[in-house]
RNA sequence: GCGGGUGUGGCGGAACUGGCAGACGCGCUAGACUUAGGAUCUAGUUCUUAGGAGUGCAGGUUCAAUUCCUGUCACCCGCACCA
């Protein structure tokens, strides 16, 4: 046979014609083998085309498809585009070209380059959130929750960019500022529709225990959710019929409260305004607390500005003391009640404002000196000054005088949680249109499902208003149409969608992508789900994720899919960095073009480098050089081909079957870099050997596949295969083929390595000890000494105690 | 401030329930083959006054610690006046 020349253009565009030719990674619908969904989050078609991080994400999961289609496994991998959003729209602004011309031209690049990398997806199922057929469903599940309250609209105070001229949610205007442009975010009080979310709090919080993940996801989505208890606590406010209500995690402390703090926006202030004296005062006072954007409010923290409401007292509900009322803007209006029972004494804002106005602190658990700071203590400290709870510890403190609150119904047990209901309109052009209508006689009215989708007209202006108003608000055509229920004149809702909407439920899609009738078959649904694997960034797992949670919950909770929960398995690949270690950025020019390697050294190399480069879950900068080695890899594996012989060969039986059940389990458990590290080490140690068996060097061309499919398919063939090797099975390791029948034993005086032995595997101890105290090198170390100890690891090692 | 994570050679990184620290790769050094080598192959490569020392730092437990415990420092990420 002639040596390869390991030409990689060649035989990777030989192959992946070959593959995606004749559809060799087509997902079956109900076939009888046991399915395996692998789930990456699809891209977002950027004009910039896929980068590394891009191929790294996928890596994981491609590995893994592969493999379990060699296991068997009748696999659906998918890819699809997010393709609603700023940039596209932004680019269209910039340029006039259509954002619908410039998406289908970046779907076409990204597909190109996702075939290029040689990426096992089953493009048959693609699926684009822009495209009508697609997000006629998005429109539909809206309608779904409008029907049922949870899609609603209301005015609020919301963030807003003065540069995007959109309207953000808490996730995308983390920082208080825009996600997008870092432009500092103000606040606007708007009509704004809301998903009720908080609805599900308890169930996405719940749901998170099923859901196999690192344990850092799982907490980063817990405090997103951010459930707290404690109870909710009227005060009685003196001389009128109403009371003011608070949410306080600390009841136990509520003998210390001496005063008040409501937000600046709390509605009281509207309705008893004309019992107080200094209203001036406190309107300007909410100016300036609206002047001062989210990030202002955080950044002065440490300055706590309020003013006290002259005419309205508070009376606390457990001594019928009367406390005075601030307004403060450390209260928020969005949390809780927007009220709080002020407890200086324990609590680190209050005793700051407390010191700065000079108000009452009183002692009610001790342990600390109050007179120096708070003493926040919830463990330790024992209640004091408290009547009822005297004597108790903090937890017991707790639930004593919730009782108590009960019994006299001044208050009750509640439960609050951080996470808002999600602000879901955009006033912008590239997304779905909401299908609301707005009629004079019958109000909101969601548009009829069979009159869906409402289709995003074709505009020649993108930009939206200065005031903020969607550039669909314009368009004649588009806003006049007539009331579904009376049939009236009415107007079209001319707000679109967040992006997060399309991605909220694409991978139920991909299970049927042309079905016209639903947006999914339920058989094939039940077939399919749950997605057993899903890999994505970080970045979205307190987003994207809860998000799509919550979807797949409502969508079970209306009998659209078979499973309450979505993913099975969630894991989240690192970043990779630039050369410089700082995060690639157009603007640092630290970009490493993916292409750039597949043209030099091939897409095989390339994917190899970038699983080897690091731990899949940790950060790690790229390094160049570092791509010669995975190269030099496939190499000398194409070079071992010249020792393939019919003759067997046990020389290297151990490391080959160790091999196969480390790189198994290694996939399995992410630890991509060293299942390549231990293939190196196998074929380091094969090119040592003069002749390797076929039936051997099959097993090793299938364990290498999933990494790098193009060279193994090659060299696959040219050992005379007709059949590709996603036909191939993966190789079963044979534990006594692992077993060496010598083992080298090390030999330690006090924990030092002084001398190693090489015995039979199970030698009994008494003989282990015999041998390693006879060698020359332990006489001559021990001699003259008294040996206190001999520790025997058994086939490891013997550790002599002097 | 709260929560989480990470600190190991010149570099990226290995090390399962405590058991040979530095696997694997890059880089570097020497040699081989070459007209040539930025190709390939072979050998070496933590430091070192050669006795030892060594996994951010200081202690502790243990026959034995990168691994467990206590304290401490640095960096990264997430949340943030969350009541």
């Amino acid at each position: 046979m002639i040596t390869m020349i390991y030409n990689h253009k060649e035989i990777e565009q030989k192959w992946q014609k070959h593959w995606y030719d004749n559809e060799r990674f087509k997902a079956i619908d109900f076939s009888d083998k046991p399915k395996y969904y692998a789930l990456v989050e699809f891209p977002y078609p950027s004009g910039q085309g896929m980068h590394v991080g891009h191929i790294r994400a996928y890596s994981s999961l491609e590995i893994v498809a592969r493999k379990r289609r060699m296991e068997g496994y009748n696999v659906l991998f998918p890819i699809g585009f997010d393709a609603f959003g700023l940039p596209t729209e932004n680019y269209a602004i910039k340029t006039g070209i259509h954002p619908r011309v410039v998406t289908d031209t970046n779907i076409k690049v990204f597909t190109n380059q996702l075939k290029q990398a040689g990426f096992s997806f089953d493009f048959d199922r693609v699926v684009d959130t822009t495209d009508e057929e697609y997000y006629k469903w998005t429109q539909w599940i809206f309608v779904q929750m409008f029907k049922r309250g949870l899609a609603y609209r209301d005015k609020t105070y919301i963030n807003f960019c003065p540069s995007c001229k959109v309207v953000l949610s808490n996730e995308e205007s983390q920082g208080g500022k825009c996600d997008r442009c870092d432009t500092v975010v103000v606040q606007k009080e708007k009509d704004v529709w809301f998903l009720k979310i908080t609805d599900h709090a308890e169930r996405l919080l719940q749901g998170l225990k099923e859901l196999d993940t690192l344990p850092r996801i799982t907490i980063e989505q817990e405090n997103w959710i951010g459930k707290s208890v404690g109870a909710h606590v009227d005060f009685k406010v003196k001389d009128t019929d109403e009371s003011l209500m608070v949410f306080t995690t600390r009841p136990d402390t509520l003998f210390g409260s001496t005063f008040m703090v409501i937000a600046p926006e709390h509605s009281i202030i509207e309705r008893q305004k004309d019992k107080i004296n200094n209203l001036d005062e406190i309107y300007q006072y909410k100016e300036n607390a609206k002047l001062k954007t989210e990030f202002e409010r955080v950044e002065l923290a440490k300055d706590k500005t309020g003013v006290k409401i002259d005419g309205l007292v508070a009376i606390n509900p457990v001594n019928n003391k009367e406390i005075p009322i601030f307004v403060a803007d450390y209260v928020m209006i969005g949390y809780g009640t927007g009220a709080i029972m002020a407890v200086p004494g324990h609590d680190t804002r209050d005793y700051e404002f407390a010191t700065k106005y000079n108000l009452e602190i009183i002692e009610v658990i001790s342990g600390g000196d109050i007179t120096k700071e708070a003493y926040t203590d919830s463990y330790e400290g024992i209640l004091v000054n408290s009547g009822l709870i005297n004597g108790l510890k903090v937890p017991e403190a707790k639930i004593k005088i919730i009782k108590f609150l009960e019994e006299k119904n001044i208050g009750k047990e509640a439960v609050n949680f951080k996470m808002k209901d999600w602000a879901f309109n955009r006033q912008r052009y590239w997304g779905e249109p909401i299908p609301i209508i707005h009629c004079p006689k019958c109000g909101m009215v969601h548009v009829p499902e069979e009159d869906l989708p409402v289709v995003l007209p074709v505009v020649e202006k993108f930009e939206p208003s200065d005031e903020g108003e969607s550039p669909l608000s314009t368009i004649e055509e588009f806003i006049n149409t007539t009331c579904p229920q009376c049939g009236g004149p009415a107007k079209r809702e001319t707000d679109t969608m967040p992006q997060w909407a399309g991605s909220s439920w694409y991978f139920l899609r991909y299970i049927d992508p042309r079905n016209t009738e639903k947006l999914a078959d339920f058989d094939k649904l039940k077939y399919w789900l749950q997605v057993d694997w899903y890999n994505g960034g970080m970045e979205h797992v307190t987003r994207h994720v809860i998000y799509s949670r919550f979807w797949h919950q409502f969508l079970y909770d209306i009998g659209v899919v078979p499973t309450e929960e979505p993913y099975k398995r969630r894991t989240a690949q690192g970043l990779i960095l630039g050369p410089d270690g700082d995060k690639m950025s157009k603007s640092k020019g630290n970009i490493v073009n993916p292409y750039d390697i597949i043209g030099v050294y091939g897409a095989d190399t390339l994917r190899l480098y970038i699983l080897f480069i690091g731990d899949y879950e940790q950060s790690t900068p790229w390094n160049e050089n570092g791509v010669k080695g995975a190269r030099r890899f496939l190499d000398k594996l194409a070079r071992l081909e010249d020792k393939v012989t019919d003759e067997i060969n046990d020389n290297y039986q151990p490391i080959l079957h160790k091999t196969i059940k480390m790189v198994s389990a290694d996939i399995e458990n992410v630890k991509f870099n060293t299942a390549i590290a231990k293939l190196m080490t196998l074929v380091n140690e094969l090119t040592k050997e003069n002749h390797i068996f076929k039936e051997d060097f099959e097993m090793l061309l299938k364990i290498v596949n999933p990494f790098a499919p193009h060279i193994t398919e090659e060299l696959w063939q040219r050992l005379g295969h007709k059949d590709d090797m996603v036909n191939a099975e993966w190789p079963q390791y044979n534990e006594n083929k692992m077993i060496e029948s010598t083992i080298e034993m090390v030999v330690s005086i006090n924990g030092k390595v002084r001398d190693k032995i090489r015995l039979p595997l199970d030698t009994p101890k008494e003989e282990v000890i015999s041998i390693a105290t006879s060698t020359d090198r332990i006489k001559e170390l021990t001699s003259g000494k008294e040996i206190r100890k001999i520790i025997v690891v058994p086939n490891k090692l013997v550790n002599i105690v002097i």
